[in-house]
RNA sequence: GCGGGCGUGGUGGAACCGGUAGACACACGGGACUUAAAAUCCCGAGGCCCUAGGCCGUGCGGGUUCGAGUCCCGCCGCCCGCACCA
């Protein structure tokens, strides 16, 4: 037979997908032992939370991670990748409410129905590893954690503020804040104080700043952004002294970073839940109604933030604390934060927006302190806030006038003159504040504690652990059902054996998924971790998650870590050695005439224009947007699985776009990603058919120069695939995989069945092929290593070796530049020395008529680069 | 509001350290095969100028450099996070 006579099959997924799932699970492929003695790696994507199906972004991320770890059994590694649930959360008790369902019910069925999804893509993950974050034997492990961080210390009672919805009764998310509105009852919110448990992450607070610089696998924007969210600074600290202040309120700790421009404060201002905020409240029924007001925005610091700016004059005035005769009034201001600094802030106009548009609005004056070098401009709407570093004039300044120094050097002298004069101190202040943990809600990790009326908070004992959350609980009236339970949270005090009450808050969810990584080296443990075993594992080599992980589950993780290691549960600091934030997948959105949001199957595309398939009525194609249920934009991945296949929609996700950006979802695509694999399938076959089993078992003397071209090609794109999937580049890898098929095909079509070097070429361009495709589509790439004759599993094959010498061309061609404008090309020995290309440029046809008889003023030659003549 | 990111043909993108801009793919157009269609294969293609050839071109405006998509400064647009969504 000859290429021009074979007729393949079409390549079958439906079929052949779960065959070869059949037969990596019978042969327990993916199942890790720890006593292997391989070297560790340790593969993991974030879990996924158990809403009812999988999305495409889980497609997306495990398809990622699955590559990964793929390609590093086939380096030779001993991989680790498990797979969990973090199972914990709100939608379970929403759907409770709704429905009826249990929060246990729905959760498992999800997770029952979201584990097969999961495994019909075809993951090489260790499923005997696999646990719930809502499974007792998780979270009594994270009880004892938490007993062992309490008593090292770690953990803390104190108040915080949250969104109340007073006719529900219940404690709001912020999410379930809309408009400053409860979200079920639409009552305006308003903020309660409540006595919540709180980790100790601001004990870490240097070395978890410290340590960004060591996490040089990470990406740079998430390694700043932690930075940043941990946000140490120096600055001056000081105190008001508020004429006419109600007792105990006569100095105030004020904290500033701009101490440069305590020369221009026109006004002091209080947060409104500062203490004398309340205290003044009480005699004022004005500034009562203003709290009130202030504290229906919601307790988001977002909300905060870009909420209209209210003040309330409290008619007080604070002495400045270099001169007490200089007199500010005291405002009380919205967007005043209590939780950074002391609550407290001098408000300098001139070079802060925020106090600016406070003063513009309020009347209040402005003092410019510094102008830009070269201009007089006073400040109108728009406060001048220069770099520290940027060179300024310091119209008057302690006496001096026009003083032009940085900010910095200013910033530096007033902390010295307020230092030598009392007047206050540098201190180093952090944005990062305690982790609250506290949840009033039921479906959530039991905090394992007992409230004694003698002896105050009492830990439940480990003997007495865990804590399990009661099945008989009802969701008819709003508020915890813990709390409202009959007789869940009466117990006897451990301590005095006298009645006593269960603490009736939950964990955050955040604190199920910052050990989870921990858990899978010995998921079955009866301690939260084994030692031995999983400091073995970790860190976590490589993690892969979406971006907007970037700051709350990365470091409360890190922060988890470190506690784990005080606790004795694990050696290291860092949990994730290598960090990738994946983009999302987004798709264009539908609007019907009516305006409401249409299903991309609802629609018909034509050209430019949509129409809906069943009613025919115009339909507008709206922008494309991250897949959410809200906009209906989402394509069903287990539908895209049925049609094509998992291997296509793996294939998919990984071309074109790069990893990190978000990618776009388009039939098209998936039909093109599907064309690749079945011209894969059919070249392969062809291969199969027309060059003998045989071909590779004896290697040619000689190879011709069409046998040598495809031979460099396949070798080449191996190399390169490795490269690429290294630094997780998979659109490039898909790139050079391309090349080769195109280059096989070619090499195919013109083959005649005669000559042993090319079929060997061609053999091995199959064989390089499936393989390099194999951690992407491991399918398809079973299928053809098995019609190619290959021993045993493709997924348990090491990565071939690649011939060095077919790598590198001898020779090269170089662009040549005449004033950095390409003119030629130069094809030289890449041994050429620097005097040889030159000259050889200079004698180039086309240079010398460019040159028309000038003379080079410069020739500037960079090595198997580029060469660039100066006229 | 604050913090972080992104922006390259009709589209997704490639270009590794500042060195040939547009690899590879999608969509499109033309052709081959076919009774026909599908599938497949081949060819074409950033824009402009009449061609040889040249000019312009990486969101916009400046700058540094022999040379800028890449570095610097200033804008614009879009996206993510903001501590009780996960």
């Amino acid at each position: 037979m000859t290429a021009a006579t074979f007729v393949p099959e079409r390549y079958n997924p439906q079929t052949n997908e779960p065959h070869w799932r059949e037969v990596w699970e019978r042969d327990g492929v993916f199942t890790t032992a720890d006593d292997d003695p391989r070297p560790k790696y340790y593969v993991l994507e974030m879990f996924p939370y158990p809403s009812g199906r999988i999305h495409m972004g889980h497609v997306r991320n495990y398809t990622m991670g699955d590559v990964v770890a793929r390609y590093k059994r086939a380096r030779g590694f001993n991989v680790l990748h498990p797979m969990g649930w973090d199972a914990f959360g709100m939608p379970a008790e929403n759907a409770a409410m709704q429905n009826k369902v249990h929060p246990k019910d729905w959760t498992y069925q999800n997770i029952d129905h979201m584990r097969g999804q999961l495994k019909i893509m075809g993951l090489s993950l260790d499923w005997t590893r696999e646990f719930a974050t809502c499974d007792v034997d998780y979270y009594a492990q994270q009880q004892a954690l938490f007993l062992d961080f309490l008593e090292a210390g770690l953990v803390t009672r104190k108040t915080s503020r949250v969104n109340w919805d007073p006719v529900d009764n219940t404690v709001l998310a912020n999410e379930q804040v809309i408009d400053g509105r409860g979200w079920r009852s639409g009552a305006l919110v308003e903020q309660r104080e409540l006595t919540q448990w709180f980790f100790k992450i601001t004990d870490f607070s240097d070395d978890l700043l410290d340590a960004i610089d060591g996490l040089d696998q990470w990406p740079d924007k998430v390694r700043t952004m932690q930075a940043n969210w941990i946000g140490k600074s120096r600055g001056l600290s000081f105190e008001f002294r508020v004429k006419g202040a109600p007792e105990g309120f006569e100095r105030l700790p004020v904290f500033t970073t701009r101490a440069d421009t305590m020369m221009g404060p026109t006004f002091a201002a209080l947060a409104v839940d500062h203490p004398l905020t309340t205290e003044l409240a009480k005699n004022s029924p004005a500034l009562r109604e203003f709290i009130a007001e202030c504290q229906r925005i919601g307790t988001s610091e977002e909300a905060i933030q870009t909420a209209e700016k209210l003040g309330f004059d409290t008619g007080l005035k604070v002495g400045h604390p270099a001169d007490d005769s200089f007199e500010l009034p005291l405002w009380i201001a919205n967007f005043v934060l209590m939780d950074y600094g002391t609550g407290a802030v001098i408000g300098c106009p001139a070079h802060d927006q925020r106090d600016l548009d406070f003063a513009r609005k309020y009347d209040l004056p402005v003092i410019d302190v510094f102008k830009p070098l070269g201009s007089d401009d006073a400040v109108e709407d728009t406060a001048f806030v220069p770099a520290k570093t940027e060179r300024v004039r310091y119209v008057c300044w302690h006496g001096e006038t026009d003083t032009e120094i940085t900010c910095q050097e200013a910033m530096d002298r007033t902390l010295a003159l307020y230092e030598e004069n009392g007047w206050g101190k540098g201190v180093t202040q952090y944005r990062l504040r305690d982790w609250g943990i506290s949840r009033q809600r039921y479906w959530g990790c039991p905090i394992p504690v007992i409230h004694c009326d003698s002896c105050g908070v009492v830990p439940v004992p480990k003997a007495d652990l865990p804590v399990q959350l009661p099945d008989d609980v009802s969701f008819d009236k709003p508020g915890n059902p813990l709390d409202h339970h009959p007789d869940w949270k009466q117990v006897p005090c451990p301590k005095c054996g006298e009645a006593a009450r269960r603490e009736t808050d939950t964990m955050d969810t955040f604190v199920d998924s910052s050990w989870y990584f921990a858990r899978f080296t010995a998921p079955r443990a009866e301690t939260p971790t084994v030692p031995a075993i999983a400091n073995d594992w970790l860190p976590v080599d490589q993690y892969i998650g979406g971006v907007e992980h970037a700051i709350l589950h990365l470091l409360y993780s890190r922060f988890f870590s470190r506690a784990m290691q005080a606790t004795g549960h694990l050696a290291m600091k860092e949990p994730f050695k290598g960090l990738f934030t994946q983009g999302m997948v987004t798709h264009e959105t539908y609007k019907g005439a009516d305006g409401r949001w249409l299903f991309p199957e609802e629609v018909l595309i034509e050209g430019d224009s949509a129409r809906h398939v069943e009613t025919g009525e115009a339909v507008a194609i709206g922008g494309i947007e991250s897949m959410s249920k809200s906009k209906k934009n989402v394509v069903d991945p287990t539908t895209i699985i049925e049609t094509y296949g998992a291997d296509t929609a793996r294939w998919f996700m990984l071309s074109d776009t790069p990893p990190e950006r978000d990618i776009e979802w388009t039939d098209a695509g998936a039909e093109g990603a599907h064309r690749h694999i079945q011209r894969v399938w059919r070249l392969v076959s062809e291969v199969a058919a027309v060059t003998p089993a045989d071909a590779l078992d004896s290697k040619p003397d000689s190879f011709g120069a069409e046998a040598l071209a495809l031979r460099k090609t396949s070798h080449r794109m191996v190399h390169a695939v490795a490269d690429d999937i290294e630094k997780l580049a998979f659109n490039r890898a898909v790139a050079r995989i391309y090349d080769a098929t195109n280059a096989l095909g070619k090499a195919l079509s013109a083959f005649d069945g005669q000559t042993a070097d090319m079929a060997y070429a061609v053999r091995e361009a199959a064989r390089f092929l499936a393989e390099a495709m194999q951690p992407m589509t491991p399918h398809l790439s079973e299928a053809c290593w098995s019609l190619l004759g290959g021993k045993g599993l493709m997924a348990t094959k090491a990565w071939s070796a690649v011939e060095d010498a077919l790598l590198e061309d001898d020779t090269l061609t170089l662009p040549i530049q005449i004033n950095g404008k390409k003119r030629a090309d130069l094809t030289i020995s890449r041994e050429a020395s620097k005097e040889a290309v030159e000259a050889a440029a200079l004698s180039d046809e086309t240079v010398i008529k460019f040159l028309d008889g000038n003379v080079p003023k410069r020739v500037i030659v960079v090595p198997n680069r580029i060469v660039n003549i100066v006229v």
